[in-house]
DNA sequence: AATAAATTTGACTCAAGGTTCAATTTTTAT
DNA sequence: ATAAAAATTGAACCTTGAGTCAAATTTATT
């Protein structure tokens, strides 16, 4: 039923005055999934034990449970982070004489740079939720997919891109992001501002008109 | 030791006149290496089980253990089959006057009909893999991403390519490679060989100078 | 038809890892 | 200092699914 009951820290006594957040839990709380996050893009859901994301944070992986219901909650709260953030970056104010083009690269600009410099990553494996936390993932896919198409769309009405099925335009470029969020390697040569550059540059060639 | 040891097909005596490599096996253990390909790109390594790939022909999961060692050894086989094939595609021959920009656009073009008409598919679960096969699939990989990188420089060098760290050209491009692999459905209304005019031109645009 | 080889199966074992929980330690409040 | 609440743990439990194997069935051979 209320499957969210647990996140609610536990409280001695609802204080009414103290409506500051009691934060210590929350934010341990989020330091797992962060963690768990990390794990996951890196080695893969399934590849990653409760244990190995209690090793990382120092506990053992029944401390776990005290924060949070079990596996899989771990893995839903990390997508929903990841789309959160993505949310926000798509509600980018849209200077009035700004074209869909431009629009565009900064919102996708603004992703790598989630991907590389927040610990944020995309998860693809959707399908290790069970039937109402995947559809709920899904719809919030589709709902970001939907906005970036819209962009597109936008621009080629505005003359600013290329003709052709947006859909496919979209694909192509959200295709480097997740494959980014592979590859990618905090600690490796190549820096995230330098590849935002190239990638943004990528995109606009690749569609403008 | 001798970890191939399984794929030899049951031979009752080693006939020397009948050189026709006795198919039957084969061909069937192909089927199952195909089928749990499919499988593993939907749903993914772990969510799938051998009973799951059992069922797609027909047989229980211990048949199964007739054409394969263990689920891994499936795994690796999809693993290579794909790199095989984009082995064979890398090979295409380049007329003398083909510019790198054109060479990779050809390759690039293959590489999309190869993952939508065939039942091919990129995995990109390697971290399920063992040490030693984990290894082979990294340089596997690795292979082809440096051959990738070449076409690049070699079309810059001859002007067609426009200038910049051709590793992220090549992971740019690559990504919508790998991502088409997770959205594409056969059933779906985007047919291959439009995906693959489009993509092939969004790659042009966004590297040629 | 009889026999041997190839193929498939049902029933079982086994390990890995997610989950639970009563008990313990640490932190906070009085 | 003491008590209550919060945080953590070790040891168990339990489910899932990979892998085994002798026996049964199907297919090919003489």
């Amino acid at each position: 039923m209320d499957a969210n009951a647990h996140i609610n820290p536990p409280l001695k006594d609802v204080a009414p005055e103290d409506l500051a957040p009691e934060p210590k839990f929350m934010v341990k709380r989020r330091a797992v999934i962060l963690s768990a996050a990390s794990a996951f893009r890196r080695r893969g859901y399934h590849n990653t034990s409760m244990r190995d994301i209690g090793d990382i944070l120092g506990l053992t992986k029944a401390a776990l449970y005290y924060y949070v219901k079990n596996k899989e909650e771990i893995l839903f709260e990390c997508h929903l982070m990841a789309y959160d953030a993505m949310d926000d970056i798509l509600k980018r104010p849209q200077a009035p004489d700004e074209n869909g083009l431009s629009y565009l690269s900064g919102v996708f600009r603004d992703f790598v740079t989630l991907l590389t410099q927040s610990g944020v990553s995309i998860l693809s494996d959707v399908d290790s939720l069970g039937g109402e936390r995947q559809a709920q993932i899904l719809a919030r896919r589709n709902q970001i997919e939907t906005a970036v198409m819209k962009a597109v769309t936008t621009g080629q009405t505005d003359g600013s891109i290329r003709a052709g099925d947006a859909r496919l335009h979209v694909f192509f470029f959200m295709g480097a992001l997740n494959w980014l969020n592979v590859w990618y390697d905090a600690k490796g040569r190549l820096k995230g501002e330098d590849i935002a550059d190239h990638f943004t540059q990528q995109l606009q060639f690749g569609i403008s008109r």
